[in-house]
DNA sequence: ATGAAAGCGCTAACAG
DNA sequence: CTGTTAGCGCTTTCAT
């Protein structure tokens, strides 16, 4: 048995046959534009309900040679940055643009070809693009083509949303220091234009400090790619006693190859993430990290868009959160 | 200063005319479609290029009268199920089908409303709804508007992909009971259509043992409801010695209540979970838990969703997977 | 207050 | 192999 077919959707003009007006009463009645009889209207809303009828928003923004849908780039939505990013710019967005198009990056290495191509074609107003790994030059291409908001990272004449990592890494860095930690290893993300402050940042903070820093990076951005690079950092002969990672998944990877070695947090270990994600907060885990504060980034994103969309001659936005410190109980002072 | 502005883009027609032949010939060439000479599709892949033609995925769909759109309705992107069945989605559309849009419920309670309206207006051709809370008869009245596959929940006469959670639950039960527990309290959801199954296999599996269930429901989905549901079973005059949640998130908030009062997990307290999620299978939280395949469901649901696009007369699908306990540490025998 | 007509960017017969 | 023509569902002057 199969499902009931529906029917060809009701349009504008079986409203109108219904009613006995014109298509273009439909369409004032409807965006309620002025000039369209109290009568008329409730007749027109009436008809509409009894065939069904819905608005073709697509058909409105082509006729209108306006685009009223946005799009969002995410890299990665199993982290909760990515899921925190999402709804701040969902709370941003107006009712009227509920039209929300995801590209969430496919391959495992994140490149994100295809990913905003879709966008394009699908003729959003405007793409909010969360940690795009491509250069600098090509997000400046492409917002050519269409408004991009880079959202965590900035990129020169794009407008722009994100925390300030060079305070946040040194922030990291220094309370592993405080703390009389002086083998402090940093466990990076993968060397992608753009996302290499935080590690510049700890290496720059270290050397100031008359500490040799050590960067393990990751090859990508998965789970694994962070425990690989981990298991190198707690493996090595000369193992630190503090590890800044690039961010909260990394730390916890990082956590779980020191408890399958036998090492205590923070007895043996010290550990700092990035991100202040929930999982950090549980009773045990308790990991210090870096509150970047992702919903309030997603949701200026999301403002600076509407923005953008409103006046495509504004001057190009540059936002900079500063973000925070949270310690817990995955550092400790250094063992004598 | 502000933004290069974007002239228009770039039509079929601004290509045909550079090139010098008709639109239909750039039409086709993009699809390629049989019948354009080597040469001419060259030059006029050359010329798109050069005006940076991008194809208009709207207006082909709606000249084509069929909708190419994928529409994915979310509750809740924070909780990783969500998110694995996203990913699992993606998964199974082919490069073409890749535009998804995507909504996720706004409102606290998780009223479906506006969400499922605006997939509707952006005219998408199936929508793939992920734990909606309308009743039965709501969903079955909106896919005959629209297809659609619902997942997590099974509902008559509509495709469905899920778990089996009256199973899933049962076993959560089973196993508190056979380490001895006799007072096992149940932290369920909200009693929305389609999703009062656990509740009620764990209240019959206690039943069936001899036991008196007792359930303690969230108001809502949010983390905040579970955590007030735990407070009001842990603070009770009669403690239970286990705790079946309805999901992980859930749980956790359990387990951070019970730490509070200085409860041990396992030993004054044993929890039980539902979706397995990567929170619970760290060191210290350990969190034994009922894995329904989230990621599978998404990809089946994916799979379930082309078919339908394909053979709108094909059977209802209903595809039910068997979930899995995960014991881990977060369960022990109830103390004599 | 209402309607006629042109057009948005694209596809799809149908002709040549 | 290539072009002509007629829409898709909607908005938008411009008349009436």
């Amino acid at each position: 048995m199969g499902l009931d077919r529906q029917l060809r959707p009701a349009t504008q003009s079986d409203v109108a046959r219904e009613v006995g007006v014109s298509r273009t009463l439909v369409s004032f009645a409807f965006r309620d534009a002025p000039g369209v009889s109290g009568g008329t209207k409730q007749a027109i809303f009436d008809a509409a309900k009894r065939l069904g009828y819905r608005p073709n928003a697509a058909a409105a923004d082509l006729a209108r040679k306006h685009r009223s849908a946005v799009g969002l780039y995410l890299m990665d939505i199993h982290n909760e940055v990515y899921a925190d990013i999402l709804s701040g710019v969902r709370m941003a967005l107006p009712q009227a643009r509920n039209r929300l198009i995801l590209s969430v990056s496919q391959s495992i290495d994140g490149v994100d070809a295809g990913a905003v191509d879709s966008l394009i074609e699908a003729r959003v107003g405007i793409i909010i693009a969360a940690t795009l790994l491509d250069p600098d030059e090509r997000v400046q291409e492409l917002a050519q083509i269409v408004p991009i908001v880079s959202v965590a990272r900035p990129v020169p004449g794009v407008d722009s949303v994100y925390s300030d990592d060079e305070a946040g890494a040194r922030a990291a860095t220094e309370h592993l220091l405080s703390l009389g930690h002086t083998r402090i290893a940093h466990l990076g993300g993968p060397d992608y234009d753009g996302h290499t402050v935080r590690r510049r940042s700890y290496e720059k903070t270290m050397r100031g400090a008359g500490m040799v820093p050590r960067t393990v990076p990751a090859d990508d951005f998965t789970q694994d790619a962070g425990m690989r690079a981990a298991v190198e950092i707690l493996d090595s002969a000369d193992r630190p006693t503090g590890i800044f990672a690039h961010n909260d998944q990394f730390a916890l990877a990082a956590r779980e190859a020191a408890y399958a070695r036998g090492l205590a947090i923070p007895g043996d270990l010290s550990l700092v993430g990035y991100d202040n994600s929930r999982t950090g907060r549980l009773h045990g885990i308790e990991l210090t990290s870096v509150d970047l504060h992702a919903m309030e980034l997603g949701n200026i994103a999301g403002t600076v868009a509407m923005d953008r969309l409103n006046d495509p001659e504004a001057p190009v936005a540059d936002e900079r959160l500063t973000p925070e410190l949270v310690v817990r109980n995955s550092t400790a002072p250094a063992a004598m």
